[in-house]
DNA sequence: AAGTGTGAACAGCTTCACAGCG
DNA sequence: CGCTGTGAAGCTGTTCACACTT
């Protein structure tokens, strides 16, 4: 069952182009003073970097799983090891958020967990809406519980009529020129696009005249939003792409050799500085 | 239909933690001296950012819609504006593979999607084996026709006895087994996980068996993989939360103001240079 | 006159290394 | 004594601004 196509509408009115990562630092243009390397007391979500907010996400998980396997500390070395990451990051990320581990210890998985759930605002449930009902779709609808609670899929929306009304994941299917009604009503914090490319910014405009202020986007289109909505891309073509240059690359650096597949590691040169504890 | 689930298998050799981007430039250590801050050459594809081959495959999909629009040639300034980024860096990032636009005029069309494409390795083809054909798999298989053609999927995995030889997008499923003599057969050089999580590590232990060097990983799993392999990560929930913290800090910064939605823009702040040419 | 290509300044992120605390 | 937390150094990537070419 492939993807439903939804034809375009509505000529599309100025906005910015929508970029995805690394590049703002949760911004917050001067609200005070500046040079203020301290943390700010007051406002508790303040100048973390964009990219040590992606990683705290993967510490939760792999916090998440050593809380089932009862595991009740854990040292920046271990923790950053499980995450893929090298310890000094690691601590520099989690010193954004606050000081909560125990020097000559370590940090409480339990009290980590919270931490970083509060700051990445995980403690309010956000509730999610999926657009373009095809095989991605179906595969984001059905995603239901994540890695704890916290992103409850609850409106579906899709062009196709023969979708209408049918649940998917336990969610009845609804038509996308009911995407402000529905959203609102539903209080639809994130949406997801995952539409054909022709119909991601009329379905990306509903949304935001929804309300919707946090978007991540499958289909592979650059979206065109007011600077107040913060949008994600996931391009499947550009992560193959990128690969692919590293493949050419590759090819490029050691055109001999072939043979010998999984070379096995252990002693071989670590390119940075990072340590493999297992 | 929801993800088969796959029995894990073998405990894990050593390996070092697979981290994703925006930190190895391209690396390629210390082959002539180093210091050299002028092209190299001989070697094309150098040291090329990450963060630049990553705008470069959506440069190439943007241009791609151009040609077919029958654009002959664009200025940076377009191209940048329609591929969401501002117009130095577009510069720069083309730069990185070459001179090929003309002062005074701009970039055509054809010569750069012919250049990014080289660099991108899409002049030779990147056969893509699919592991684990639940829903998202299924969608990844009949992704089929990219943007342009470079990435025939050639085989799918998955371990359900159902779904053995069943073709899916064209594609006969084999059984997770089979990887390394299929991926050998069909020379896969790029694999995708898409597996549930507690597969994941031993299917891709079974992709690198077979020689695959590159792989996509839809599994929200820290992947141990030799250092000679590449490994990109796409985790849809690690997506969520970022979006979800910006939620949350703009419900900090701004607990006001709700009604209004969709602000016209044009005249508002510009949060730092970003330069929204139309 | 227009627009590319790029050195140089800048900003953000990562790594180092060690002071400080339990 | 061990491990956290963090200034400071280093590096990568971004932005600026302008010389240069057509």
């Amino acid at each position: 069952m492939a993807q439903r196509g939804q034809s375009d509408a509505a000529g599309r009115p100025p906005r910015a182009p929508a970029e995805n990562a690394a590049e703002i630092t949760t911004p917050m243009p001067a609200i005070g003073g500046n040079g203020m390397p301290a943390p700010g007391l007051r406002d508790r979500a303040r100048a973390i970097p964009e990219a040590a907010v992606a990683r705290l996400a993967v510490y939760l998980r792999v916090l998440s799983g050593m809380r089932e396997q009862a595991v009740a500390s854990v040292s920046s070395e271990e923790l950053s090891a499980a995450a893929g990451v090298n310890s000094a990051k690691l601590r520099k990320d989690l010193s954004y958020i606050g000081s909560y581990g125990t020097r000559g210890v370590g940090y409480e998985v339990e009290v980590l967990i919270d931490q970083i759930e509060r700051v990445l605002g995980l403690t309010r449930e956000q509730s999610v809406a999926v657009v373009g009902i095809g095989n991605l779709g179906h595969a984001l609808a059905n995603y239901g519980g994540f890695p704890g609670r916290g992103f409850p899929v609850t409106a579906l929306f899709d062009v196709d009529p023969d979708l209408m009304g049918v649940p998917v994941g336990g969610i009845p299917v609804d038509h996308i020129d009911d995407i402000p009604a529905v959203c609102a009503a539903r209080e639809v914090t994130i949406g997801v696009i995952a539409t054909p490319p022709a119909a991601a910014q009329a379905v990306c405009d509903r949304l935001v005249q929804a309300g919707v202020e946090c978007i991540l986007n499958f289909a592979p289109v650059v979206l065109q939003v007011p600077e107040t909505v913060e949008v994600r891309k996931v391009d499947l073509a550009v992560e193959l792409q990128i690969l692919s240059f590293h493949v050419a690359r590759r090819a490029d650096h050691a055109p001999a050799d072939d043979a010998t597949p999984a070379p096995r590691v252990d002693g071989v040169a670590a390119p940075r500085g990072v340590v493999v504890r297992r």
